[in-house]
DNA sequence: ATGTCGGACGTAGTCCGA
């Protein structure tokens, strides 16, 4: 089974260059982020003319996941449980946000079912920015989730795939100064990125890729990818039962090459049955 | 110097978000 995810920044916009990607690495189930568009606006029959069905969440341009699967979806859930929801008025009522999406597939494949969440991890924008705080409640409440699915089946099949928004890692950037006062690599976003590991959850990308510097990121702006001025932020925390399983993992660099690429590349990762 | 993208609104050019 071949599992992946990838922030496409706009599925209208990238809808050709994914469908060739999934043809071309025999990709099984994705997980997609920043859609960027309502469920109505989802170019839904150019997966399921090649035999992908669909799961979207979108409410309007801003953010938007998916699940894209040729080995069935079944039992999709939007918003995980306690997901925190955002307004720019404290004292409003909070709205959520299309930023996590889940559904089961591969369940009659040989290794029975899996458990998929895409999840776009809010940006935080400032430090002293309430999309920060929204962006760390997020990730906290992320956490006791997991925490209670593992609770709840030891054995659980399950993958947590998408855009951070976190660099864990100094090496995960091309300079760790130009983030100094900046969002992404602050100490209470790693400790809360890192607090999802605690549950027994396993970040299996970094076991199979521990090379600094090995980005699934790179800014439009400043001529990033020439200068390869990028950032890993992309990841997948898998269960236990189901890192366990995981053969391989790869970063589609060649993806952020070309006209029409995302700023993101899709992160593979080989199951084993 | 957010230097580039993508979407909304609206049909050009500006604003938001990343």
């Amino acid at each position: 089974m071949r599992l992946a995810t990838w922030n496409v920044n706009s599925i209208r916009a990238r809808v050709d260059r994914v469908t060739d990607w999934l043809l071309a690495n025999d990709v099984d189930a994705l997980c997609i982020q920043e859609t960027k568009c309502k469920d109505e606006q989802f170019p839904f029959e150019r997966f399921e003319e090649m035999g992908y069905e669909v799961a979207h969440v979108g409410y309007n341009q801003w953010n938007g996941v998916a699940i894209v699967s040729r080995i069935g979806i079944e039992d999709v859930e939007e918003h995980f449980p306690g997901q925190p929801g955002f307004a720019k008025d404290p004292e409003a009522e909070q709205v959520m946000e299309a930023r996590a999406v889940s559904a089961v597939v591969g369940a009659l494949e040989p290794s029975g079912p899996t458990t998929l969440w895409s999840l776009y991890i809010p940006n935080g924008r400032e430090l002293t920015d309430r999309h920060y705080t929204y962006k760390l409640e997020w990730l906290r409440k992320l956490r006791d989730a997991a925490a209670g699915w593992l609770a709840e089946d030891p054995e659980v099949q399950m993958m947590l795939a998408g855009d951070w928004n976190v660099a864990p890692l100094d090496t995960d950037v091309w300079d760790p100064e130009f983030f100094v006062g900046k969002t992404h690599l602050s100490a209470p976003e790693r400790e809360a990125f890192a607090a999802l590991g605690e549950t027994g959850f396993r970040e299996i990308t970094r076991e199979f890729l521990p090379e600094p510097h090995t980005y699934t990121y790179w800014d439009y702006t400043r001529l990033s990818f020439p200068k390869d001025y990028g950032m890993r932020i992309d990841f997948a925390y898998l269960s236990p039962a189901l890192a366990d399983r995981v053969t391989g993992v790869s970063i589609d660099r060649e993806e952020r090459k070309g006209q029409g690429a995302s700023d993101h590349v899709p992160v593979l990762l080989e199951v084993t049955d």
